[in-house]
DNA sequence: TAAAAATTGAAACATATCTTTCATCCATCC
DNA sequence: GGATGGATGAAAGATATGTTTCAATTTTTA
């Protein structure tokens, strides 16, 4: 289902070797086990002009609790930011971001992300090609 | 879609004010264009002992096409690695991979990654906390 | 402005879908 | 070893689903 998340309950049972019923009551046992989550549709991102990702490594100004939070709920507003992680280490945050070009990144960052008063520095670096890409955790 | 991928098309009609024909007609089309993709199901890396982000940069000893194309369609074998990205800049390879412990990255990096003739170095950097993870690309 | 082309919505259609029920099977525990 | 609890599959049931058709409307073209 990772893989195929509009597989039939019906051909999911034959592909594993077991019921459909069975699998109904597995499936429903995860879902309210909080395991599986969400149904989502993928988008070709080249199709829609936004195939450059950027990785957008941001240093604080402060370390306090308030204005960690207060970047971290301001990061969630830009829809071209599909990833942030608080990191480990001497940079702060790890963004990708997904745009069209390089315009269109240097609008996200210095308007964007730079703008925010608890960053103190960025660095940035583009991917040249996504090697691979896949929303399915391991077993 | 790309949020919901299981909404049927009676209901994404009533969303966005139009009829259930209508958004067939439009779901078609953008599948045939390659637009719109495969439907994938989520899970919850925490759920199933996989909430340790790391992100592992790695330097190639040669920069020539098969030594990358090898290492490409090796990365590609580690379903621990999410995301892989050729970069720009001064390290060949952005990797995401997902783990368990920090014990489970050692090995995959170092039974793993690390094994590959064609690596020169790597540095590794850990997530603290996803702050924010979509799959849905701006519009 | 008139003709042609493309797009739309409503309804009908056929089908695939999830979900429940029930009897059976298997494993476990006392 | 018998009984209990849980899991299983097959079938039935009700419903929701995608897809097509057709007439009407809108947009484009000449």
């Amino acid at each position: 289902m990772q893989e195929q998340g509009d597989i039939s309950q019906a051909q999911l049972a034959e592909k594993v070797g077991a019921s459909a019923a069975s699998c109904w009551r597995r499936i429903t046992k995860l879902e309210d086990a909080g395991v599986l989550t969400k149904t989502v549709r993928l988008v070709n991102a080249d199709a829609i002009d936004k195939g450059l990702n950027v990785f957008c490594q941001v240093r604080m100004k402060s370390h306090d609790p308030a204005a960690r939070h207060d970047f971290e709920t301001f990061i969630h507003s830009y829809a071209e930011v599909l990833e942030c992680y608080s990191m480990s280490g001497e940079w702060d945050y790890l963004i990708r971001a997904v745009v069209g070009d390089v315009r269109e990144y240097e609008a996200l960052l210095m308007e964007g992300i730079l703008t925010h008063d608890a960053v103190l520095t960025s660095s940035s670096h583009f991917a040249l090609k996504a090697v691979k890409y896949t929303t399915a955790l391991p077993v």
